[in-house]
DNA sequence: CAGTGGTCTAGACCACACC
DNA sequence: GTGTGGTCTAGACCACTGT
């Protein structure tokens, strides 16, 4: 019944903020129950929810569905300017990277394909729709387009590998430029199924494009992060 | 009491999501509050809040502290790698930008400053804190810390305006080349703050490192975003 | 099966904004 | 003042996970 100087839901927040910070609570851990928690510090379920939602908020805890709220492990730094595949990133930095191929069909485009790609409506793409995950943690979902004339019988190829490395070693493309676009907002409905996660979370929206030398497009691509999973790096030079 | 396909608050979000798509709510607008839709739809206003904050998520919708829930304008383009100043940009997308300093002091460098401005511990850096809004709508909390002695007299300039201009004109300095670094994550409770919003909203963390052509470091920024506002958008050529 | 989170009801009081 | 969102209580049933 305490109005003291701060909400509950805060109090509470602090608490695990705390715990977490000091070590207590490690990458991984899982946290007691709702209703436990709720026990143990006489409050609601909705007022633990507001503070473990808030949690989330921060990238601190995550949820597996209906399975409990576990301490989020340290994010991946994803950095464009440096070509990396996702695979190297990953990997040089102590995680063990994971790609599976969800669907992979071609798809005619529309007229915003069309023009992107500089090809007539209605000519076939291929559309690579794919998971990728670090420790076993499902953290991107990506969907690719590709012009597969630009580059024959790519769909024979193994379409969990890194695409970066596929096309430099297969086709000899090597990406040239590329236009990201960043943008935070709550995962769509499908892409949090895809990574098992309720659906209105945060996320962060990454569209990028790939350009040839020569200025065509090479490949267009969609990602839906978890939120608390990435952080973007960039070095740039100028002006 | 339908348990039908879909829960309840989905279904409400669904109905504003299309409302806002198909513009009958346009940028600005007042939702209903929340006692309204809930007897509206037959519903408690825990499900309406539930659907207004999965809206919120979306970066459709904002609210303005005990007044009610609005429908969100469009995003600003952040574009790093075009070198241009706050006002530029806002300006040229059609906002009119807003900047206020809030704070203005000079404090000593703590361990980690002085590393990163290679001066020693205690050295009195430049600390300033501003506010910057579009349209009326704060969006954008800065913490700027420069190192004075580069810039003699710069703490008696009008520290409101572009830096990036104002360091051009008066000291001849020129950006060569910037660290990035985006994370998403809650609004710390200071900046939210600040920016008239609740605490633990999503939002968008912008550390930025600028360099001197002879790699000196300038100015060190720290900026917290609301993560509905602004869309970053990057051209990079390689490799 | 029991336990978990996911959703929802039907209220309540508070702090603050606006008039 | 009245009306708004912000917080909170004390329950309930459901869908799914793991045994």
């Amino acid at each position: 019944m305490q109005k003291a100087n701060e909400n509950q839901y805060l109090q509470l927040h602090q608490h695990y903020h705390y715990l977490i910070q000091q070590g207590a609570l490690k990458a991984g851990d899982k946290l007691p129950s709702e209703r436990e928690i709720g026990e143990q510090f006489s409050l609601t379920r909705i007022t633990v929810r507001q503070a473990l939602q808030t949690l989330e908020a921060d990238g601190l805890i995550y949820r597996m569905n209906r399975k409990g709220w576990f301490v989020s492990p340290p994010t991946l730094s994803y950095n464009p300017s440096k070509w990396q595949s996702f695979v190297e990133y990953a990997s040089s930095q102590g995680f063990t990277p994971n790609t599976e191929v969800l669907n992979q069909t071609l798809v005619p485009a529309d007229t915003n394909m069309a023009n992107v790609f500089q090809i007539s409506k209605g000519t076939l793409l291929l559309h690579l729709h794919r998971r990728r995950s670090v420790d076993g943690r499902p953290i991107l979902i990506e969907h690719i387009y590709i012009n597969p004339c630009l580059l024959p019988n790519i769909e024979h190829e193994e379409l969990s590998q890194s695409l970066t490395q596929l096309l430099r070693r297969n086709y000899g493309e090597t990406y040239h430029s590329m236009d990201l676009s960043f943008k935070s907002t709550a995962l769509p409905t499908t892409a949090a199924a895809d990574l098992g996660i309720p659906t209105g979370l945060p996320g962060l929206h990454i569209q990028r494009t790939n350009y040839r030398p020569d200025g065509v497009v090479l490949e267009l691509d969609y990602e839906y992060w978890r939120h608390d999973a990435v952080t973007i790096e960039i070095n740039m030079k100028g002006e």
